[in-house]
RNA sequence: GCGAAAGUAGCUCAGUUGGAUAGAGCGCCGGAUUGUGGUUCCGGAUGUCGUGAGUUCAAGUCUCAUCUUUCGCCCCA
């Protein structure tokens, strides 16, 4: 039997899942902190619902998805993604009633992609999404809490904030017809990727790695020359509100993002500290994805946090909440197991961390106390049971003294 | 999907032109210590050398295949 995690998968355990959570949870409460209600939708859904909602011609949908046949016979996917499942629930729960919906969700995604560092086929997203609010102020609100969950991590000044605007349907549209007019005269130099992309997603050369491409790219048109009013008014409004909230960021007018719903803004925070996989947290507007997922037009902006990545980040910056650390209960003699675990279920009922060494002499579990990192002991032997007290041991300083057992919760208030 | 490198103990790694029982540090277990940990000292176990074939008197070492990881591309969080 092959022992192995499938390709791409790994077990998260100890120091890495403490990193892992400390990413989530932060995410977690500060959605919770700007009025965002928690959502789990499936981990599989009809295929259609990903070919739909994150368009055919991106690389997710088109080689990237785990499909399967369930035994009846219908296609199935494994999500690749979080934005197609939360649009999917907004239309079948109805939730259009209340408007806006305020979404947030944290869990494993998959795509078939050769995996590297930071880059799994099971991968981890906490996400938020504003659906039914079209005003800038959303995009503004968005964008804020990001860059305070990014904060709040430590990675304040280890990240970039890039910004674009991909404009409104109209402007998008026009922009593309724009550079697929410009790329074809030169489609013999391009690279053979960027031809691909020409006729695929034309705005993808835009951030061409290849240097051919770079150089036509310096001529190419620029979005802000396709932009209308309306998109154009809208994007000033986000960039007005980051300048109000001192929120920095830097325009990026080569920033295209792959997924086809993108509409208006376009932001990636990236670092430079992870190689090629530098984007940590990432989103957009897409207003029409509701509509083309069957709903009620419904404008949308949300963005998705790569809790793999966010946590390879706060690990190797030195970012990671040190644990709690727990009190150990260490019984002298047979005659004090029972007291011990007395004791014991008393703090654990007034909140404490606490545990023991199961076996071994006094020195034994001391040194297992210290494996654990705990602060304090709590010695009880025959002398202690006699007297109705128990040894509250510093393990820091040494120090130590009796308390009468009824005072333990209270003797151990500065260890918690 | 394309190109390249790597895989030896739980971890980080050494292992010569192919040569006999495969090593170190850290960690782990036991003892010095049967009511006092961290430091120290003594002792012990680490292992399908990623897997499977092949070459050879002999393979951790060479060849091929395969799996996994890592780096770049592609793409994305």
């Amino acid at each position: 039997m092959n022992l192995q995690p499938a390709r791409g998968t790994r077990d998260i355990y100890g120091a890495e899942l403490t990193a892992f959570k400390q990413v989530e949870n932060t995410v977690r409460d500060f959605a919770k902190r700007y009025g965002f209600g928690e959502i789990q939708t499936p981990i599989f859904e009809a295929t259609e619902v990903f070919c739909r909602g994150v368009g055919e011609t991106s690389d997710i949908v088109s080689k990237e998805m785990y499909t399967f046949s369930d035994r009846g016979g219908e296609s199935f996917t494994l999500r690749p993604e979080g934005t197609a499942g939360v649009v999917r629930a907004f239309v079948s729960e109805g939730m259009a009633q209340n408007l806006p919906v305020k979404l947030f969700y944290a869990g494993p995604m998959f795509r078939y992609e050769r995996p590297q560092k930071g880059r799994y086929r099971q991968l981890h997203q906490a996400g938020v999404e504003i659906l039914g609010a079209a005003t800038p102020q959303t995009d503004v609100e968005v964008l804020c809490l990001a860059w305070d969950v990014l904060c709040a991590l430590g990675l304040g000044g280890n990240v970039r904030l890039e910004l674009n605007t991909l404009g409104d349907a109209e402007s998008r549209a026009a922009y593309r017809d724009a550079l697929v007019a410009y790329f074809s005269q030169y489609r013999e130099q391009l690279s053979e990727d960027s031809r691909v992309r020409l006729e695929k997603n034309p705005l993808r050369i835009l951030d061409s790695k290849d240097e051919g491409d770079k150089k036509l790219i310096e001529n190419a048109p620029e979005m802000t020359a396709y932009l209308n009013e309306p998109s154009k008014a809208f994007f000033d409004e986000v960039k007005t509100g980051l300048d109000a909230l001192g929120i920095p960021y830097v325009v990026n007018p080569r920033l295209v993002r792959g997924l086809d719903y993108y509409r208006h803004t376009v932001f990636e925070f990236v670092t430079e500290s992870l190689g090629a996989q530098g984007t940590v947290l990432a989103g957009g507007r897409y207003d029409g994805l509701v509509r083309q997922m069957g709903g009620p037009e419904t404008a949308g902006i949300g963005f998705g946090a790569g809790i793999d990545r966010l946590a390879l980040l706060i690990t190797e910056l030195g970012k990671v909440d040190p644990e709690p650390r727990p009190i150990a209960v260490v019984p002298a003699g047979e005659d004090a197991v029972l007291p011990s675990m007395k004791a014991a279920h008393v703090l654990r009922q007034n909140g404490f961390i606490v545990d023991e060494a199961y076996t071994g002499n006094m020195a034994k579990r001391l040194k297992k106390a210290n494996k654990i990192n705990a602060c304090a002991a709590v010695i009880m032997g025959g002398d202690e049971i006699a007297k109705g007290v128990a040894t509250v041991r510093n393990l820091d300083s040494g120090e130590q003294k009796e308390v009468p057992l009824t005072d333990l919760p209270a003797a151990l208030e500065s260890f918690r």
